[in-house]
DNA sequence: CTCCAGGGATCAG
DNA sequence: CTGATCCATGGA
């Protein structure tokens, strides 16, 4: 074979893979048909049935990187299997989201995707990313930018972040250069690190909680035993295995580690597409459930700019 | 127009 | 440790 230009997939689905919330550069052409850019590559893609097609002419270096990327070497309906044969909740949400793989992304995109994605809708969050992309990165293609290295973003101002649509995160995403810059937090130590102890550290940055930083470890580390818990999912969970009753934090992932063991960050993305698309995205809620809101106390540190290294 | 977003920092009890 | 408020913006 010659150009591998073709990938078989069984299971897999393009579109509920990007769709699903996990990553923020992508644009949808048309049905099934979708260009996804990560660091400074990018790619377009087609699905047909079982197969993957690489619309452009690429390197086998390139195809290995995205043959990566979207996780095509793992065995999910093992995976699947297993979590199905354990718990019935599973063997019910899981078939609304088959399809969907766990990203294997660039860390640092990643870290600011995410840090952007707090109380923000995926367009917004999408167009900030772009347009970090325009100003700091580099053209890759027509009209088409890298995401910015840490050092092309460290002279990034505050102010600066905020023309670029990042609002009240500008000050987190300043914080987040800083301590990535200045070797404060470096990718390849949390790799080191247990889980834990990589999570902790990732909290250290200004406006990153449990929530963000548990999505850097699953979309950005590979840490599949990690379960992001945001409002959907504490919904799906106070639902699906509480009765309806509230939950703490706590409870809820000590739940989900009990039912879902090393696979709850792929369990989290079935449960999330299955809520969304049951639900629907306009955010219906139980007719008198009010707004609650937790705080999750961080006991590792202020937030305050910080002066030096 | 107002509502709200795959949260988190901050300040009260 | 739990709860409430604010945060900037732009889709819907």
């Amino acid at each position: 074979m010659k150009e591998a230009n073709r990938f078989l997939c069984p299971g897999f689905s393009l579109a509920q893979t990007i769709e699903s919330g996990q990553c923020f550069r992508w644009k949808k052409w048309e049905e099934g048909r979708y260009t996804v850019l990560s660091g400074a590559r990018q790619v377009t893609l087609a699905q047909a049935g079982d197969s993957i097609l690489f619309l452009d002419e690429v390197s086998e270096g390139e195809a290995a990187y995205w043959r990566n990327y979207f996780d095509w070497d793992r065995d999910y309906e093992q995976i699947k299997k297993e979590l199905s044969a354990k718990d019935q909740v599973m063997a019910m949400t899981i078939p609304a989201g088959s399809g969907i793989h766990i990203l294997r992304q660039e860390f640092f995109e990643t870290l600011m995707g995410f840090i952007i994605s707090q109380n923000n809708h995926i367009p917004r969050i999408k167009g900030i990313m772009e347009r970090i992309c325009q100003s700091c990165g580099e053209e890759i293609g027509a009209g088409v930018y890298s995401f910015p290295t840490p050092e092309q973003l460290a002279t990034v101002t505050e102010e600066e972040f905020r023309w670029l649509g990042a609002g009240f995160r500008a000050r987190y995403l300043v914080d987040a250069v800083g301590k990535v810059v200045s070797g404060q937090i470096r990718e390849e130590d949390l790799r080191q690190m247990e889980t834990a102890e990589a999570k902790a550290a990732l909290m250290t940055i200004c406006g990153v909680g449990e929530k963000v930083a548990d999505c850097v470890l699953l979309f950005g580390l590979g840490r599949w035993e990690v379960f992001p818990t945001d409002v959907w999912i504490r919904r799906m969970m106070e639902q699906l295995y509480f009765r309806g009753k509230e939950a703490s934090l706590k409870e809820i992932q000590k739940k989900a580690e009990k039912k879902f063991g090393a696979y709850r960050g792929l369990a989290q993305q079935y449960l999330f597409y299955y809520g969304r698309e049951g639900q629907g995205h306009g955010g219906r809620r139980k007719a008198d459930d009010k707004d609650k809101r937790h705080a999750a106390a961080g006991s590792g540190g202020n937030c305050l700019p910080d002066s030096g290294i």
